[in-house]
DNA sequence: AATATAACCAACCGCCGACAT
DNA sequence: CATGTCGGCGGTTGGTTATAT
């Protein structure tokens, strides 16, 4: 429990007597997932080491779906959505974690100009990501490029866009910055809006890494909740940008121009605009990238990545640690993954594979999370 | 050293489609 | 056929860390 308190941040798990949450994290909004069932109050915010094995052992035991019944069947405080989304980004096999590629993200690129923001489609033609690394990467990018003034694609991709816009999935814009409603504009300046595209690709789902029979329902390990506190939130940033580009013509003669909510005769952009494609003069991707401070970084992380972890192809080794042994001594440090402590981990001493009490750590706060993650999933196999 | 900004990341929300009842 | 449930998807939020000033 001291050590909870430890670290450069002040966020720690609180609990009273029962296990109750008392603190919230900044995640905690109106709750989607019904927020109680079972008579059990819904946890979120943050994961817990603990919670990660909890899920994991029940993946591992009773595959994959049905994630509603994990809460029934374990006791663990979250919804089936939850469960899911955790399962899914962070604790099946096989999953790459660090920065993409450059192969990677010329992939994501030319995926996206094919076929805008479809993030789930897009991380079947990339093994090991998920959706959600992609659109982070992605809003990330055109954060970026945006506040460079520099063109969403490099010249060499053209992104297609088809006949007509599929359903609207929402009512309000899909734009991540507040943005006029669609018009007619014949010119097409950069966008945020989903260039919904007409898929030639009909790529079906790849196998997954670790097929996980469904299998039927289990009998029940409880577990017990925990709550994460939370700071208050900051305020939203609103864009810079460089000059407006000249219209661009129509990615292709059979296909309209893409409409840009950011762009109409009548309702000019509140902020300059960036093109879809690249200016002959215009610095390209790599260019971009290589002067990019947090990308040389990010690079850097990676390289250590790679040469400190296990090959994240590789989905069968073993470990000393046992997620579930551990879970069940209940000599725990239940920190909300949020948290952050001065955890004596050395990350070039890690020959010795040996990963005591990190189970309850923050995922991203463990740097052989792989490692975590496959202890986890080998456990009694 | 302190502060501001950018980038990264995890997780939530709402909506939708498929399916079961 | 209507309704409810579940799982999936895309958009968004907010916390943390790294870097710049």
């Amino acid at each position: 429990m001291m050590m909870m308190m430890m670290g450069g941040n002040n966020q720690f798990t609180t609990q009273n007597e029962g296990g109750e949450p008392l603190g919230n994290n900044g995640m905690n909004k109106s709750v989607v997932c019904s927020g109680r069932e079972g008579g059990i109050p819904l946890k979120k915010g943050p994961w817990t080491g603990t919670e990660d094995a909890v899920l994991a052992e029940y993946v591992r035991s009773h595959g994959e779906g049905s994630w509603n019944a994990v809460q029934k069947n374990t006791g663990l405080a979250r919804c089936g959505k939850s469960c899911r989304l955790r399962w899914v980004n962070h604790l099946r096999p096989n999953l790459k974690k660090g920065s993409f590629s450059p192969e990677e993200e010329k992939i994501i690129i030319e995926l996206h100009a094919k076929m805008g923001n479809k993030w789930a489609r897009m991380a079947t033609q990339l093994p090991g990501r998920t959706d959600n690394e992609i659109k982070n990467y992605w809003n990330t990018r055109v954060k970026r490029r945006q506040r460079q003034g520099l063109p969403l694609y490099p010249p060499d991709v053209q992104p297609f866009y088809s006949q007509h816009q599929h359903r609207q999935r929402h009512s309000h814009p899909p734009s991540p910055i507040p943005s006029p409603p669609p018009t007619t504009a014949p010119n097409s300046c950069f966008s945020f809006q989903t260039p919904v595209v007409s898929l030639h690709t009909s790529n079906p789902m790849p196998l997954h890494p670790l097929h996980i029979p469904h299998r039927p329902p289990p009998q029940n390990f409880l577990y017990n909740p925990h709550s994460a506190l939370t700071t208050p939130p900051l305020p939203l940033q609103s864009p810079n940008s460089a000059s407006t580009p000249p219209p661009l013509p129509s990615p292709s003669a059979s296909t309209p121009p893409h409409i840009s909510p950011l762009h109409s005769p009548h309702n000019p952009p509140p902020f300059p605009t960036l093109p879809l494609i690249n200016y002959p003069n215009t610095t390209t991707d790599d260019d971009f990238f290589h002067s990019n401070k947090r990308f040389k970084h990010d690079r850097l992380q990676s390289n250590n990545y790679s040469n400190n972890h296990l090959d994240a192809t590789s989905s069968s080794f073993t470990l000393p640690f046992s997620p579930m042994q551990h879970y069940s001594n209940r000599m725990i440090l239940d920190l909300p993954s949020s948290s952050r402590t001065t955890f004596n981990h050395h990350p070039h001493q890690d020959s010795g594979d040996f990963y005591p009490l990190k189970m309850d750590l923050r995922s991203n706060q463990i740097n052989d999370w792989r490692k975590l993650r496959a202890a986890a999933l080998c456990y009694n196999r």
